[in-house]
Order: C-alpha cells, then sequence, then structure tokens
RNA sequence: UGGGGCGUAGACAAGCGGUAAGUCACCGGAUUUUGAUUCCGGCAAUCGGAGGUUCGAAUCCUCCCGCCCCAGCCA
C-alpha cells in the first residue's frame, strides 16, 4: 500500500464515522503512518500498535483498534486509558464505564466468564443449571458456603437454576441428620433450590441399567479380583497397570455375575464392576475405575434395596446430566476425574455437562477437612458440630454470624484455581461490617467492678436516653437506669495508668457513656489488698455526657446500675487455633488455643436484654459483638461474643509490653 | 521418573499484547459521647526465574524453579 493508498484508506474511515478527524490528522502526522493504517484496515487479533507523535516532549501514544484510535495516557485511578480526544467512543467509555450504576455487581471470575460464553454461543438453548452436591458424611462449612454461593450465585445472577442433591452414595458414611443439618444450613445461608432436592440414590435404578448397557458394549465388567490385588494391578504414579485376567469376560458372563451381585449372593469385598478404559493411561482414574462395589449396608433413604453402590465417579455425571445440569462445579482434586466423568457420559450417549473446577477455600486459624472436624467432634476439644469455633455453618451461626455476612466474604474471596488461604480478619471484617450497620448497641459489663458515686442520691434511679445504633436512626433509642451505685470494666480503671490510658484513674474525670462525668476520688481495697471498689463523684451539669462549660474527657465508658443489672453468662471464643496453619504438622490438635474459650459467669448486663432471645444479635458497647445463645433461660442470658470491636487500645499496650 | 493443575504486594484477587484495579491487613491523619464506625492519605520501579518474539509482554513462545492433587471397593 502507498501512501496515497493510506490516505484514501483514512479518509475513507474518516468518512464512515470510524475515526475522528482529529485522530486522522494525528494518525497522518505520526511516524508510524504506514503500519498503522495496515493494522486499521484488518485489525489482527494480536496487532494493536502504539504511535509515538514525533517532537512532542510529553511522548504522547496512540493505538488502533477496531478501526479507532486510542490515546494511552493515565487517568489518576478511575480508569488507564480513555479513547483520544474527539473519538466516537469517548461517550461510551472511560470512567463511568467501570463505576457502573447501582454500585457493587458481583465481581466476575473464570467460572462466570466460561458460563456467560457458553449462554453467548447458545449452548444448551441458553440455559444455566448448577447444582450443590454435598456428601452427607458431615456438616456444612464455610468451604461449602463458597461452593453454595458460587453455584446458586451464578443461577440466580445469569437467570437459571440451582439444584441441591445429596451425594449419598457410600451409606456405611452418611446419615439423615447430616441430610437434615444440611438443609437447614443452605436455607439459612439464604438460597432456595425450589422443588429440585435431589438424591443420588433416586437414580439408583437407572444407574443400574446404564451399567447393563455397558456392559452390553463390552466397556464395563466384573472383577473378582481382591481390592489388594486391584490395588496391585493398578500399577504406579510412573508404572503403568497390568490387565486383570478377568478382564476379558463375555458380555453374557458379566451380565449374570453383575446380576447376583445385586441380588446379594456375594459377600462385601468379593466382587467390582469396573469400566474397561485403560489400564495404561497416565490418568489413574482412567485405569479401569471401579463402578460398583458390593456394600451390605442399609442406605439411609433406600433402606435394604440394594447391596451394590455407584462409586462416585459411576454416580456424580450422570446424576448431573438427569438432573440436565449445564455446569458441574467442583473443586480441583476432580481435575483428574474429568476425563472419566466425560467418558461416561459419552459412552452412554446421553445429556453431557460440562466440569469446571475451582479452588477450595482454606482459611488461616482452622481446619476444614470433614475428616479432622469429625476428629475434633467425636475427641471433644469441641462440643459439637455447631460449636461456635468451629468453621461449620452452624457453628457460625451459633456464634453470630450472619448468612449476609458470610455471603459478603463468599463474594469478597472470589473463585480462582489458585490454592490460597485467607486470612480470618477478612471473614471478621465482614461480620462486623454487617453487624456494625444491623445490632443494636447495649451496655454489659463482663468483669464487673463496682463504682459508687458518693455525690449522688441514695435510692434515686433516673432513666436515661440512650441511642440503639448510632448507624440506624430507625432503629430509636431506649432507657437505662442509672443509680448510685454502678459496674464497670476492670479493664476501664487502672489505679496506676500507664501513659496514653484514658479512662478512669484517680483523680480523672471521664464520661459515663449516656450518664454523666464522673471523677474517681480513691478506691476501696480488700484484705488482699486489691481494689475492690472505686469512689467517684460526679458533675448533675453533664448529664447527658457534655459538659456546659465544655470541658472534655479524654474516654467514655460503659456501666451498668448494680441494682438493675441482670446477671449474666457470657463466653468469649477465640480462634480455635493458635497457628495459622495447623494442618502443617501432622498433629493439628496439638495447635488447638487453649484459650479458646472463656466462660465468664459473673457478667452484668443492662435491663434491656433481660429477654433476650436465642439468636438475637447485639454489639456490647465497647466490647464487640455477641449472640443470644440457645443455652439462655429466662432470667439467665447466655452470650457468645461473635467477634471483638476493633481495638486500637489493645494495640498500644501490646506494644508497650512486647 | 507418569498424569493433571497453579505461581501478581503480608492475605485474597483483577488483568485476556499497550505500559500493575479493588478488598482485607498494616501505617499515618481528621471527625467521634464506642480507643468502634466514617472520612482522607500512605503501602508492588513490577508480575517465580532466565531467555526469546514484538515498537511494546504479567499477558505469546522456550527452558528452568517452586507449590498442590492423583496409586479408596471415599467423595
Amino acid at each position: 500500500m502507498g501512501d496515497s493508498e493510506l490516505l484514501a484508506h483514512l479518509l475513507g474511515l474518516l468518512a464512515e464515522g470510524e475515526i475522528t478527524r482529529e485522530n486522522a490528522e494525528l494518525l497522518a502526522a505520526a511516524g508510524g503512518l504506514r503500519r498503522a493504517l495496515g493494522e486499521v484496515t484488518s485489525p489482527p487479533k494480536h496487532a494493536r500498535r502504539p504511535l509515538q507523535v514525533g517532537g512532542e516532549e510529553t511522548s504522547r501514544t496512540f493505538w488502533t483498534r477496531g478501526g479507532l484510535v486510542y490515546e494511552n495516557r493515565p487517568l489518576g485511578g478511575a480508569g488507564r486509558f480513555r479513547p483520544a480526544a474527539g473519538s466516537e467512543e469517548g461517550a461510551g467509555m472511560g470512567e463511568e464505564t467501570r463505576t457502573g450504576e447501582g454500585g457493587a455487581a458481583a465481581p466476575s471470575n473464570f467460572i462466570k466468564e466460561i458460563v456467560q460464553a457458553d449462554v453467548a454461543a447458545g449452548k444448551h438453548g441458553g440455559r444455566v443449571h448448577t447444582r450443590f452436591p454435598p456428601e452427607p458424611n458431615g456438616y456444612l462449612h464455610i468451604g461449602h458456603a463458597k461452593s453454595i454461593c458460587l453455584n446458586f450465585g451464578l443461577a440466580e445472577e445469569l437467570g437459571g437454576r440451582c439444584n441441591l442433591r445429596m451425594d449419598d452414595t457410600n451409606p456405611v458414611k452418611e446419615e439423615q441428620e447430616y441430610i437434615d443439618a444440611i438443609v437447614e444450613d443452605v436455607r439459612w445461608l439464604g438460597f432456595s433450590w425450589g422443588d429440585r432436592l435431589f438424591y443420588a440414590s433416586d437414580y439408583f435404578g437407572q444407574l443400574y441399567d446404564w451399567a447393563v448397557q455397558l456392559i452390553r458394549a463390552g466397556k464395563a465388567y466384573v472383577d473378582d479380583l481382591s481390592a489388594e490385588e486391584i490395588r496391585q494391578y493398578r500399577g504406579t504414579l510412573t508404572e503403568p497397570g497390568r490387565e486383570s485376567p478377568y478382564r476379558d469376560r463375555t458380555a453374557e458372563e458379566n451380565l449374570a455375575l453383575f446380576e447376583r451381585m445385586r441380588a446379594g449372593e456375594f459377600p462385601d469385598g468379593s466382587r467390582v464392576l469396573r469400566a474397561k478404559i485403560d489400564m495404561a493411561s497416565g490418568n489413574l482414574n482412567l485405569r479401569d475405575p471401579v463402578m460398583y462395589r458390593i456394600l451390605h449396608a442399609a442406605h439411609p433413604r433406600t433402606g435394604d434395596a440394594w447391596c451394590i453402590y455407584p462409586m462416585y465417579d459411576w454416580a456424580h455425571g450422570q446424576s448431573d446430566s438427569l438432573e440436565g445440569i449445564t455446569h458441574s462445579i467442583c473443586t480441583l482434586e476432580f481435575e483428574d476425574h474429568r476425563p472419566l466423568y466425560d467418558w461416561f457420559v459419552r459412552e452412554l450417549g446421553i445429556f453431557a455437562p460440562r466440569q469446571i473446577e475451582f479452588a477450595r477455600l482454606n482459611l488461616t486459624y482452622t481446619v476444614m477437612s470433614k475428616r479432622r472436624l469429625l476428629q475434633l467432634v467425636k475427641e471433644g476439644p469441641v462440643a459439637g458440630w455447631d460449636d461456635p469455633r468451629m468453621p461449620t455453618l452452624s457453628g457460625l451461626r451459633r456464634r453470630g454470624y450472619t448468612p449476609a455476612a458470610v455471603r459478603d466474604f463468599c463474594t469478597r474471596i472470589g473463585v480462582a484455581k489458585r490454592d490460597s488461604t485467607v486470612d480470618l480478619a477478612l471473614l471478621e471484617h465482614c461480620v462486623r461490617d454487617d453487624l456494625n450497620r444491623t445490632a443494636p448497641r447495649r451496655m454489659a459489663v463482663l468483669r464487673p467492678l463496682k463504682v459508687v458515686i458518693e455525690n449522688y442520691p441514695e435510692g434515686r434511679t433516673e432513666e436515661l436516653e440512650a441511642v440503639n445504633n448510632p448507624e440506624d436512626p430507625g432503629a430509636g433509642t431506649r432507657k437505662v437506669p442509672f443509680s448510685r451505685v454502678l459496674y464497670i470494666e476492670q479493664e476501664d480503671f487502672r489505679e496506676d495508668a500507664p501513659p496514653k490510658y484514658f479512662r478512669l484513674t484517680p483523680g480523672r474525670e471521664v464520661r459515663l457513656r449516656y450518664a454523666y462525668f464522673v471523677k474517681c476520688t480513691g478506691v476501696v481495697k480488700d484484705a488482699e489488698g486489691r481494689v475492690a471498689e472505686v469512689r467517684c463523684t460526679y458533675d448533675p451539669a453533664t448529664l447527658g455526657g457534655n459538659a456546659p462549660d465544655g470541658r472534655k474527657v479524654k474516654a467514655t465508658i460503659h456501666w451498668v446500675s448494680a441494682e438493675h443489672a441482670v446477671p449474666a453468662e457470657v463466653r468469649l471464643y477465640d480462634r480455635l487455633f493458635r497457628s495459622e496453619n495447623p494442618g502443617a504438622g501432622e498433629d493439628f490438635l496439638s495447635d488447638l488455643n487453649p484459650g479458646s474459650l472463656e466462660v465468664l459467669g459473673d457478667c452484668r448486663l443492662e435491663p434491656a436484654l433481660a429477654g433476650a432471645l436465642p439468636g438475637d444479635r447485639v454489639q456490647f458497647e465497647r466490647l464487640g459483638y455477641f449472640c443470644c445463645d440457645a443455652d439462655a433461660r429466662p432470667g439467665a442470658p447466655v452470650f457468645n461474643r461473635t467477634v471483638t470491636l476493633k481495638d486500637q487500645w489493645s494495640k498500644i499496650e501490646g506494644g508497650r509490653k512486647g
């Protein structure tokens, strides 16, 4: 192309409105004119070329894309580039696009992109259908929440459906209790599966028929090898396996044997049905995987109807197929199984879902494997699956976590294929964030220290007004009784105050929240010399918490009127493990945090808390968020600490000590 | 030594050939009747390493290094 042709082309683009006059001029002026215009003619995939504008000290760079010319320049945070001035695209691109309206849309991830691409390509008629398929052999944990949010969230967002399916193919491990707990937990998280609660066991009959089909096609056989022999024949990671001597039985023979397996004629472990694939495959899953094993065990749903049970690989893909699942999302360790998943579906000639794998969640300071969680429950360091220190959904619920906080956490951690361990601090941030907006504030003294206000009349009580939630004016106010004898937190008084300590100390004035300024005049000690009582005077002019003369105090502390206080038990929970990765050593139990639970039996709550119901969540001012436990009885509240408030002072003091 | 994956700040994570988003954590500073919240500011000369392709590479190619998963008749 000569220069004149290029010019003609440029003018053509200009005429068609593909580029602006200004851009055309820039192009013409640019040193790389020839090459750039060449690209504009038919922009190949990776062919954006910058044009250095000669002579300008700012050295502005431009590049072309789809016939448009863009200028490369920083946008101060919002976006990195914008179309060059005057470009038609200018109106539609730039900062607006990034910010979008409506605020926080669910972030995208590689799975969503795959699904969206499939929808755009018209696969399955643009249908999206996912499923969450737990095995009912334990309680759901926060890692499952990631999967639940992914599967149900994707369906919701893309106008599809998501099934809940119990992957109940191994009766020796599964229990109805777990099924019930799973249903409750998914519902609690806020997702619904309509009438689509399924069980892999629903498909036992179909699976059996399909197995017969494979046997007839010569693709499956009954193997008499023992478990040990099968293992030996399988070979190793680096050596190919050997074919079983029973591999070439006739279809008739296999059919007869398989029927007898089903009829219960053989003992457990004596025979299996195997798929006939490739004993030399580098992928061990393809070395004639077992499809059925003999298990004379009662199944929670099918009872004694079966004594042969399908293996995961034989059941899962076919269940997905039967339910019309378009995208079968699972964790990374199943990546190796995908070829087998695809093989079964292909050999059967049935609807083929697409399996996509993502990295499972790991969280610092806890363990996530069901094996270890079970061990914690069985061996007793924890009170049960719903112990508030457990990462189970039932544990988090009892701890006081909200479904919204868990969901928020799941969207913030993202979805990728990288093995990662998320900082517990992020989960805690999510609850604080939610509870800060929604939890009513109350005053509670966990470790009481008696305070007597010497100049306050005995027998007098005032009802002071306190705001329920400064973040939510709609939450209104409540009355809190004030009287001569109060309790404050032991840590809010120090006879010898260290530097930076703003709280009560002899001679210092502080504010009692929503009440008065009080000044410490002295202490009363017990026989051992410990401070048993703090003496104060109050300034009546500071009612409500402000001094008419404008004087300030450095601290505001919470309190409870002794006479009106409600005694309560409060359970302080902390991380279950002392190390970030308790799984590092094999003996994860040795990493248990001995201080993961502290029970305080002598707490005093403001009267508004007397009628707290299990599940009620509140903020104890200055202390943290707490949730009324199911152990609470009328007149005897029990609270669990969900999470502390962020605490600058503990850092200052901790730093001084360290 | 086989097969399958993954390597971007302390922790997650965008990025999909145009010159390193965001969040948490952390560190300031402002406001504050929660040492909370909120706000504002700081925090990666560089994407595991080395070569190569290209005007231009975290993005493409090659080799190397590291980590994870697989030898259940578990899921």
